[in-house]
DNA sequence: ATGGCGTGTCGGGCTGGCTGCTGATCCTGA
DNA sequence: TCAGGATCAGCAGCCAGCCCGACACGCCAT
């Protein structure tokens, strides 16, 4: 059990806690030049903003007019629909681009999305029309905001993968996987996902319901799997889980 | 009946029939320089391509080199797991860009989707060192990179509203609506998709078996809201069809 | 202290997956 | 052009996974 540790760094994140000051590159490219972080930081117009945990960033319908680039924190979009049912569309990590998308697909736009901090955030945020020039100056910035955009849809579609699978059991495997991936930070029994979820908080990301989690999660708890302390969940070990699939 | 066509635009995109040599541009914007279509065209190394229905564009595991971009027809992204299940990730229409996600997050890797050409396909591709230094030089060829990955995900996750809808009644519906989005052509009795869709299919894109969904579309033909005319679906109001959620 | 939120549990009911089979349609190669 | 095989569509019956509604308890913050 305690030598399997390969194969684990696809599921351990940069941590997000600790490592005052470093400013992470996107993905794993090793650049000599500077990171997003710091061009958009580096606009005209920008501004760091922090968020409390709770706090809407934008509201679907506001005008889309700032890209926002998330330094500290996660943040949850979701759709809202008149039902009052939330889903949830994605949840950003750390160095996550978000609230381009209207911006660039042609005319001003506003906002599809519900983008609320899920815990107290961190982010750098800067005018669109900034942006924009910064791109058509520096053709790297191009480079850069690309690479963000496709790591985001990566993190997307292997969201899709987890909701394609027909059974609850399955899907809540495969989210946690992804949290981990996307959240997790190593720890001494395992990966712990460094975030606090409540059992409604998943199921409306993977379309199901509170009490289903509460009961599978219970499953994976009793078989071993996992372990939850005041809503962190640490997983012992990825592999083990991923065995889980019906 | 026959009034109801405000707001349809929403549901009816580029007809990809007819407009012979019409290089339609990728979002709405009418800019004035070169579409990306013509750019990766001109590029050094670029190639045009069609391949069968059904055939192979690339397995997972390939040597990730060309970036593709699709002129006419669609494509089929999907994760194989070992059971021998096959999850549809997206559906790309005419204009999307792919193969580009593991160019960009950095450093040369493997593909890790399966791309099989749903319809016969045109599309035009590069190899990936070409787009880079294409970026490099031109900073407008990076903004219009931006706009296809941009609307790219926006597909995504209007995807992911889908499948996160809990009844298969739903998530059928939904998933019907994003198919005239991305595939309808108007006609005379309502939006026709342009794909030769099997029932078995639909089950793997939305995560269901072939019966259901046998079962569901009689129902919505039963009810007069779809038409089925060998393998083409017509959707005759996609309003009235929205109704239909749960 | 207390109210609210999150967690844990139970049973009833139904949606939807599974198996097995038949008939229709499409594709291909002789 | 036709025949054969392969794929697709449709139907029924069975059963389980999961949603729903309801309730009790513990933890936390005000």
């Amino acid at each position: 059990m305690v030598g399997a540790t390969r194969g684990f760094s696809r599921y351990a994140s940069t941590p997000s806690t600790g490592a005052p000051g470093a400013v992470a590159a996107i993905g794993t490219s090793a650049m000599a030049g500077p990171t997003l972080m710091e061009v958009i930081r580096g606009l005209s117009g920008s501004n760091v903003e922090t968020i409390e945990r709770g706090k809407t960033i934008f509201f679907p319908g506001d005008p889309a007019e700032r890209v926002y680039l998330l330094r500290r924190g996660a943040v949850r979009l979701s759709r809202v629909y008149e039902s009052g049912e939330e889903i949830t569309v994605a949840l950003l990590r750390e160095n996550s681009l978000f609230g381009v998308l209207s911006l660039l697909t042609g005319q001003r736009s506003d906002r599809f999305y519900h983008a609320i901090a899920f815990t107290r955030v961190e982010m750098v945020t800067a005018p669109a029309t900034s942006v924009r020039r910064a791109i058509e100056q520096d053709a790297s910035v191009g480079l850069l905001l690309l690479q963000g955009l496709s790591s985001r849809i990566l993190q997307t579609e292997t969201m899709i993968e987890t909701l394609t699978h027909r059974d609850m059991s399955s899907r809540l495997v495969s989210f946690l996987l992804v949290l981990c991936r996307d959240f997790g930070v190593p720890s001494s029994e395992g990966i712990t996902i460094d975030l606090r979820l409540s059992h409604q908080a998943i199921a409306e990301a993977i379309g199901s319901t509170r009490v289903t989690i509460t009961r599978l999660l219970g499953d994976l708890r009793n078989d071993g799997l996992v372990q939850i302390d005041r809503k962190k969940i640490t997983v012992f070990d990825p592999i083990a889980l991923a065995k889980r699939f019906s």
